[in-house]
DNA sequence: TATTTCACG
DNA sequence: ACGTACGTGAAATAC
């Protein structure tokens, strides 16, 4: 016996997409939700599975209207379009359905609960068994002894299925199938908008249809007979009275059996998948858990087509310089470089390889790097003039200049390109980037054993070999992401970003890497030695407080001695047991004198794990230094990231911990310099606010909490204390992060109601700030995106979001992302400025680090004024805007000293 | 690997 | 009736 499977798709893509809504968001790199796709295709995989169909079909609705709307203009008119999130992922899983080669029928004029009529009639005839997968009970009219209709629930991520077939439905309405069309002419649909009798509901018109029939008799009953015991007063009246709505409604609610389908039932024949495509959209979809459960991964095979190129391996002196030559013609390169792994620390990295793609030749170029060969490179790589595009550049300078070669004129990495384009992407590999912007799938190519396509020449077991033949392909990718993705920057108008500012900065950022800072590494010893003893000492206090020995590193561990042992008060839960953060042990601060030693104890373990233990591994022994990495490619709001070991949090707050700067020293003959931004992130928002009572203050150099502590608290500026004032700070920051009435009473330990009278007194004294915060939230609904000055763009897809703590968070992002962005733009346009007149000036000052709103710089003696105006010029102009951007420099002989 | 805590802007 | 301030990275323990 064979069975088809036919799918309401519309109704399957709706339960879908309101069933899986879980925290985790589900989104593509652009931020086109995925949920209802992945949830559409659970279930369709459950029911191949568990049916085992011959056949298979998906129908859906196209717009326009049908023949119902002919009859009856209300017909649906009650429904509101799918939301955007929805509708946006119709074509994707009509794309995935194509590759999987699974018929889609869709028929103009006719609803998809028609098609699934008329299929399974037809195929009933051919003595076929048939299941119709809906979300809807409409359907429930179509079941017969040979068709069942299967509803869909999620429950908890996990998919249960009710069958309906002719037995279920008698024995749940008490009527046959058919009958249910009947009973809709009585009763109406009100999500279709079909009136029915008025006043006639499920149960009445079930019941008359079981004595009745249908429609027809129950009139020529209802019109004959003055006396019925079941239909008498006012229903009667109504059921007289609603005679034409009736049979209108009976049509609109029956599903037509006899739509014009040219696909017959062997057309929808189970048919293999186009592996390869669907593989690609899992990808692309990010559905690992279905390319894992399908085990696509090893048996794609590669599609040679869209990789036909020439490999030509090059040796000899002569080649090198005619390959040169061409370069220097062009004025470009596009090339991957290739390092060896041996060493996890970048600084002892060395090239390998060079694999240069000549796109007019079509052409992979690859050489073996020497320390002789090298050198042939070295005029291309030190010339501006020659555009570099490739992929890490920031890694090729540090690796160039340990080679001798001052490389410059980067001017393109699909990396940063990927990440301008969407800098909320997790990872930006080639082979990500190549199913992102080609679709296609690199992993699949590497894995080519003894397939002989002619980018593989001969069959390549050579590990060596195959080395080749990857870095070559990952040439000629670089050159296909950097179309695509350099089209796309042009679309989302975002060029001059990458060009002006990002591009630029890839070599301030490997300089600054490959500067390093220097560390007193006996000075940081002696501190942790310190930090030790006392931690021993607080160690034996605390067991002997808490009258046993435990971890104290263990939140567990000490929750159950706080809060069981000791019955303290608890202030606090996390998901797997009791909270004990600062916040909560300073709340119990006079409860128990352990409270105290423990946040002493917190202290000193941070400080000696961290910025000692941690810090010391990082200490290069060559040169004394740490060469941090900053990272462009991180943040989601344009932020540079620091890591390994991050610089960008040495601590400041408490001078305790600050200590630890007092061993960050300059080289012999320089000093540190170092500048801050006042207020950036205010200015930006009094600039792009345009609110000219925070323009005015800042033009006069106002003090701006002060301000908004008399604005807020409605009191003459004079008289504002000095808690007043922070607390007008704690407001001002509140603002910046998307204000929000709970976080500010958080803050303040004020409750969250007077937290609010807080911000709508701030919102209503500066009004266009008001203005502001609300079109931009606006603005991110409606394009699902915000933007900062320079045009660099934050996807937030949380803002159409169906939870409403979700929709919260897209709505304070929308609001802090244009002002930290812009201010993370200012700061990398000064770095820029600046060190391009470091370098044209040929001064040998160098940027060390940044921290966001802070450079810190080594600056050799005889320099220092100079730098000094450099400096403070570069970040001060850095751009115009209605208020000033002010910095504060100051120097000394360690980074204590210095701020 | 995930969670908790805490360092910074 | 929910439960949040924005952006990061590292270390330690628990799972």
């Amino acid at each position: 016996m064979s069975r088809l499977v036919l799918v309401d798709g519309n109704s399957i893509m709706n339960r879908a997409f309101y069933g899986i809504m879980s925290s985790k968001m589900l989104t593509t790199s652009d931020g086109t939700y995925t949920n209802a796709v992945y949830g559409f295709l659970a279930i369709l995989f459950k029911i191949e599975e568990d049916l085992n169909p011959d056949f298979i079909a998906v129908a859906f609705d196209l717009k326009g209207p049908t023949k119902r709307h002919e009859i009856y203009e209300a017909y649906k008119a009650n429904r509101h379009g799918m939301p955007d999130e929805l509708a946006g992922q119709m074509p994707i899983i009509k794309d995935v359905l194509k590759a999987m080669n699974i018929k889609i029928i869709e028929k103009q004029g006719y609803e998809g609960d028609d098609i699934l009529g008329t299929l399974s009639k037809r195929a009933e005839n051919e003595g076929i068994d048939v299941t119709i997968l809906s979300g809807d009970r409409d359907t429930f009219q179509l079941t017969s002894d040979k068709i069942t209709v299967r509803i869909p629930r999620t429950k908890m991520g996990k998919t249960e299925n009710e069958d309906y077939n002719r037995e279920r439905i008698i024995e749940e309405y008490g009527i046959e199938p058919k009958q249910l069309i009947e009973v809709k002419g009585l009763m109406g649909d009100n999500s279709d908008n079909i009136p029915g009798v008025p006043g006639v509901g499920e149960k009445t018109a079930l019941k008359l249809i079981k004595n009745y029939k249908t429609l027809e008799n129950l009139y020529k009953v209802v019109e004959n007979n003055e006396e019925l015991i079941d239909i008498k007063g006012k229903l009667k009246e109504k059921i007289l009275n609603n005679k034409e709505l009736a049979f209108l409604s009976r049509t609109l609610g029956e599903i037509n059996t006899d739509a014009p389908i040219e696909e017959s039932i062997d057309d929808l024949k189970v048919q293999d998948w186009n592996k390869k495509d669907v593989y690609g959209l899992f990808k692309y979809l990010k559905f690992n858990r279905f390319i894992e459960r399908f085990n696509m991964k090893e048996d794609i095979e590669p599609n040679v087509e869209e990789v036909l190129y020439t490999k030509e391996i090059i040796t000899d002196k002569a080649q090198i310089n005619i390959l040169i030559d061409k370069i220097k013609q062009d004025k470009n390169i596009i090339y991957y470089l290739e390092t060896d792994d041996s060493n996890s620390s970048i600084i002892n990295k060395k090239i390998k390889s060079i694999t240069i793609y000549n796109s007019k030749e079509n052409i992979c170029y690859y050489i073996n790097l020497n320390d002789t060969n090298l050198k042939e490179f070295k005029e291309i790589f030190e010339s501006p003039k020659i555009k570099k595009i490739s992929y890490k550049q920031k890694e090729h300078y540090i690796l160039l200049k340990e080679e001798g070669i001052n490389a410059t004129g980067f001017t393109y990495d699909i990396e940063i390109a990927a990440y301008i384009i969407n800098p909320t992407e997790s990872k930006y590999n080639i082979e990500k980037l190549a199913i992102d912007y080609l679709k296609m799938d690199i992993e699949s190519y590497n894995n080519v054993e003894d397939k002989q396509i002619n980018l593989f020449e001969t069959n390549e077991q050579n590990t060596e070999d195959k080395q080749i033949c990857k870095t070559c392909m990952y040439a000629y990718i670089i050159n296909k992401i950097y179309l695509v993705t350099l089209d796309k920057l042009k679309q989302t108008n975002q060029i001059e970003l990458f060009n002006n500012i990002e591009m630029p900065l890839v070599e301030v950022l490997a300089n600054m890497q490959y500067n390093g800072i220097y560390v007193n590494k006996e000075e940081l010893i002696e501190f942790g030695e310190i930090l030790k003893k006392e931690i021993q000492k607080l160690t034996n206090n605390i067991y002997e407080l808490a009258g046993e020995e435990f971890n104290i590193n263990s939140t567990k561990q000490l929750g159950n001695i706080l809060f069981e042992k000791l019955k303290l008060p608890v202030k606090k839960k996390t998901k797997n047991g009791y909270s004990t953060d600062v916040e909560v042990l300073e709340k119990l601060k006079n409860e128990h004198e352990i409270i105290e030693k423990i946040l002493e104890y917190r202290q000193l373990v941070k400080l000696n794990s961290t910025y000692v233990e941690g810090l010391i591994p990082y200490i290069y022994k060559n040169d004394q230094k740490i060469h941090s990495y900053f990272h462009q490619t991180v943040t989601a709001t344009g932020r540079i990231s620091s890591t390994d070991p991050n610089l960008q949090n040495i601590p400041t707050r408490f001078d305790l911990g600050k200590q630890i700067r007092k061993v960050f020293k300059p080289q012999e003959g320089y000093v540190f310099m170092d500048a801050d931004y006042s207020q950036i992130e205010l200015r930006v928002l009094a600039h792009i606010s345009e609110d000219e009572h925070m323009i005015q203050a800042f033009n006069n150099h106002e003090d701006i909490h002060k301000q908004t502590a008399s604005k807020v608290f409605n009191i003459p500026i004079d008289s504002v204390t000095s808690k007043q004032r922070s607390d007008a700070k704690a407001v001002n920051f509140g603002i910046v992060y998307g204000i929000s009435d709970f976080g500010l009473g958080e803050q303040l330990g004020i409750g969250r109601k007077k937290a609010k009278e807080y911000i709508e007194q701030y919102l209503e004294k500066y009004e266009k700030i008001k203005e502001f915060m609300e079109g931009i939230k606006r603005f991110a609904k409606e394009k699902g995106y915000v933007e900062t000055l320079f045009n660099r763009r934050r996807y937030i897809p949380e803002m159409n979001s169906n939870n409403y703590m979700v929709r919260q968070f897209g709505d304070r992002v929308a609001m802090n992302t244009p002002i930290q962005g812009t201010a993370a733009d200012i700061m990398k346009i000064a770095m820029i400025r600046l060190y391009n007149e470091l370098k044209n000036k040929k001064l040998e000052s160098k940027i060390l680090l940044q921290i966001h709103d802070e450079l810190l710089l080594e600056v050799k003696k005889e320099e220092k004024e100079e730098v000094k105006k450099l400096l403070k010029n570069s970040m001060e102009n850095a751009m115009k805007m209605q208020v000033p951007l002010e910095v504060e420099v100051s120097e000394a002989d360690n980074w204590y000293d210095a701020k």
